[in-house]
Formats: C-alpha cells, sequence, structure tokens
DNA sequence: CTCGGATTTGAACCGCCAGTCAAGCCAGCA
DNA sequence: TGCTGGCTTGACTGGCGGTTCAAATCCGAG
C-alpha cells in the first residue's frame, strides 16, 4: 500500500506545517529558518527533512495549508448563514485585518503578501496562489448569487465580475490598513469596504448594524 | 566640507542605485546579491560596500528611488496635462500592469509587493513606504481637486477619501493583473478601474476614447 | 521478549555570501 | 615628476543555515 501513510505521519506531517505557518507569520518568510520550525515543534531540525523533501516545498505548503484552514472554518461559517447581506457583513469583518480580537495583528494578510511575492517567480506557487484566489473570488460571487436568488440584491453584472471587483478593493484596502495603521484604521475599511460593495452590488445600505 | 560629495561620488551612488533597482526588479528582492548589482554595474563587489554601509540600506534606498524616478516621470506628465479627465486617463494607464510597451512585464508593482513584505517587519521599510504611499493618494486627490475646480467632477465625498478608495481599488487590481495575466486582462484592467473611478467620483464616463 | 522497520536525533558537511582589508590605481596639483 | 587622497580591486574570512547521515530510539507484531 504505497499510497497509504500512519496516522502518526500524518499528524507529524500536520504538526509541522501548523507550525511552519505560525513561523512564517511571525518572522516573515525570508526570515525563517528550519531550526525555528523545529524548535516550535519542540523536535530536531533534521526531522522536518525527514517529513519535507526541502526547505521550499516546505514552506510552500504551509502557504497554503494556512489559507485552506482559513478558507474552511469561513466557508463553514457561511453555510450557516440565512441572509447574503449577513454573509457579506462577515467576510467583510474577516477581511480587515485585526479588526477581531481572535487573530493576531500580523494574520493572515501577511501571508498572502509574502504569496504573492513568491509567486512573481516560482511558477508552482502562482499555481498555487491562482486556486486559491479563484476561490475566493468564487465565494465573493455565490454571495451575491444567493442574494439575488433571495430578492436581496438586485440583478446587474456579472456576479463573477463582481465579485473580482469587490475581491480587488478588499485586497487593496487590506494592504492600506495592514501597513499603516495609523491613516486608515480597521473600522474605517469595514466601512468602506461595505460602502463601495453596496455599491458595486447595488443594493441599499441600511443603517448599519453593530 | 565634510556635506560635500564629489560629482563623481554622487554618480557612482546613483548608478549603483539604478542597478541594484533593476537587478530587484528582475530577480526578486531574496534572491539579489552584492555581486549582481556589482556586475550590472561593471564593477567590483567591494565597491558597493565602499558607496552603502550595508546592503540592507542599499536595498531600502534602492527601491525608494526606484518609486521616485517613477513619480518624477509621472508628476511631470500631469503637470502637462490640462483636463482632470486627461489626468486620471494617464494615471490610470501608467497604474495597469504591462499595459504600456515602455515597461516590462514586472515593472513598477512587482517593487512595491517587496516594498509591502519588508515594510510589514522592518520600521525603516515601513516609514519610507508610508511616505511614498502618501504622495500617491496624494496626487489622485489632486486630480479629483482639478476636475472639481474645473466643472469637470462634481463636488461631493473628501478627495483625501475618495483618494484612498481609488488608490486601493487600483493596487488591488493591479496585483490580479500581475500575477494572473490569464483570467484578468490589462486592458479589462484598465476599463474597471475607469469604471469604478467614474462610479467614486461621480462622473459621466464618456464613449471610451483610445 | 525479540526482531525489524519507522521515527528521531544531533553532529558533521559544505556552499554561499556579506562584509573586511591591504594593496594598487589614478587624477589633480605643486 | 612625485605626492596626496579619493577610488577600486579582489582575495580572504567568518558565520550561517540547508542538507546529509550514521547511530540511537521507539513501537508494534509475532
Amino acid at each position: 500500500m504505497a499510497a497509504t501513510k500512519s496516522k502518526q505521519q500524518k499528524d507529524r506531517h500536520q504538526e509541522i506545517l501548523e507550525a511552519a505557518a505560525r513561523v512564517i507569520t511571525a518572522r516573515g518568510l525570508a526570515e525563517t529558518r528550519i531550526s525555528d520550525i523545529a524548535e516550535r515543534c519542540g523536535v530536531s531540525p533534521g526531522l522536518i527533512l525527514y517529513y519535507f523533501e526541502s526547505k521550499d516545498r516546505l514552506l510552500i505548503e504551509a502557504l497554503t495549508f494556512a489559507n485552506d484552514q482559513f478558507y474552511l472554518r469561513f466557508s463553514r461559517e457561511m453555510r450557516r448563514m440565512k441572509t447574503a447581506r449577513e454573509q457579506l457583513d462577515r467576510l467583510i469583518e474577516l477581511s480587515v485585518p485585526g479588526l477581531l480580537p481572535e487573530y493576531e495583528r500580523l494574520d493572515e494578510w501577511a501571508l498572502w503578501i509574502e504569496i504573492w511575492v513568491r509567486a512573481l517567480r516560482d511558477p508552482v506557487m502562482a499555481k498555487e496562489r491562482e486556486v486559491l484566489d479563484r476561490r475566493w473570488r468564487q465565494s465573493i460571487a455565490d454571495i451575491i448569487r444567493h442574494g439575488r436568488s433571495t430578492g436581496e440584491f438586485p440583478d446587474g453584472w456579472d456576479a463573477e465580475e463582481l465579485g473580482l471587483q469587490i475581491g480587488a478593493t478588499i485586497d487593496g484596502l487590506a494592504i492600506q490598513v495592514l501597513m499603516n495603521d495609523t491613516v486608515f484604521s480597521a473600522t474605517r475599511m469595514q466601512r468602506v469596504s461595505l460602502e463601495v460593495a453596496s455599491r458595486l452590488i447595488g443594493f441599499e445600505l441600511e443603517p448599519a448594524e453593530v
């Protein structure tokens, strides 16, 4: 059974990925050493390369792993929400860096930037990135389609197109917040994102809840 | 005269910065070696460190230098244009990665991503970045104010705020284009940017020139 | 308990590269 | 022509960190 891995091996694998993602978040890709990851696992450096063929591979896997984790939690939440508006609010809430206390200041977004910079030159990372990104845009489009089916949102532009536009706007705003905590605050980003989304999708922005 | 530098020294300084910017654009910050920069200058590696106290400092200076260069050309162009609409069109044209043939595929934007990733952890870079970014947003706000003074654009939201929003949108879209040449093309970004800008600023989008 | 394979260790290896330095080079000047 | 001081070289080094490996350990099956 060449394709089976022991339970233990799978656990270790995941444990290392998780540790790697944390180290990258904390120190940045460029400053991440194999020994840092090993230390975080409470394990010797040699072991890391017993489970991963090279540091490079590990880093790429760690980056996508972290994103998968996030996406899983996210889509589970989405399924539990009834209205599209609720979904949109939550999506934006989760997209604002540092808004929710349960995340540390340098969160998902820091990893995204690392993904981007790497994807510029590394074809493997580029391909991974494209998949992750398409999935994300798709989620936005799904919310819009859902909203249209319930009558919350009006018909209009192609939902995919809107997913792209809204996604891109959130990206840009998130960078501002992540970089520049002084001028552009998290709550302000939240407000602006919602405003832009409402205008692009074409629904009336009711008196902000929360 | 401690404060004076010979003409020659200044030239060399700049020459090295330029070479560094090119190498970073081509290979990425992480893969840039001092010897690469030296080679590009046709000079020995030792000389690089005669002019810059460390590699780190050089890289930061190179990054801001490249941006300065771009900004200078840009604002010279702006001054020559009469209508705000022309200015806006040109700003967007310059913001779309790879749209203009005179730039190589990996252009300014690749450097921006490097700046971001570095600014996340390096306070010096973070400060530099903030300056560069403010200047850029300011430029957009200036165009809007100009358009309002000539009556091209209607009054409305704070010009600074719009500068932020439009700037962020362009950022996000540019990343898409830079990463993902297949799905989202340069010309499409151009169209979307203009559309979003017109809607946020509130002017009528006339039949597209060009 | 014993064997055998999977896991784990940590020391050793090795290439790489930022930064140093002593020695040459050259231009201007007296 | 020889002196001076800034420029330039390129060999050297010191440390860092990814990778390898032989040995130790662990664990489950028989």
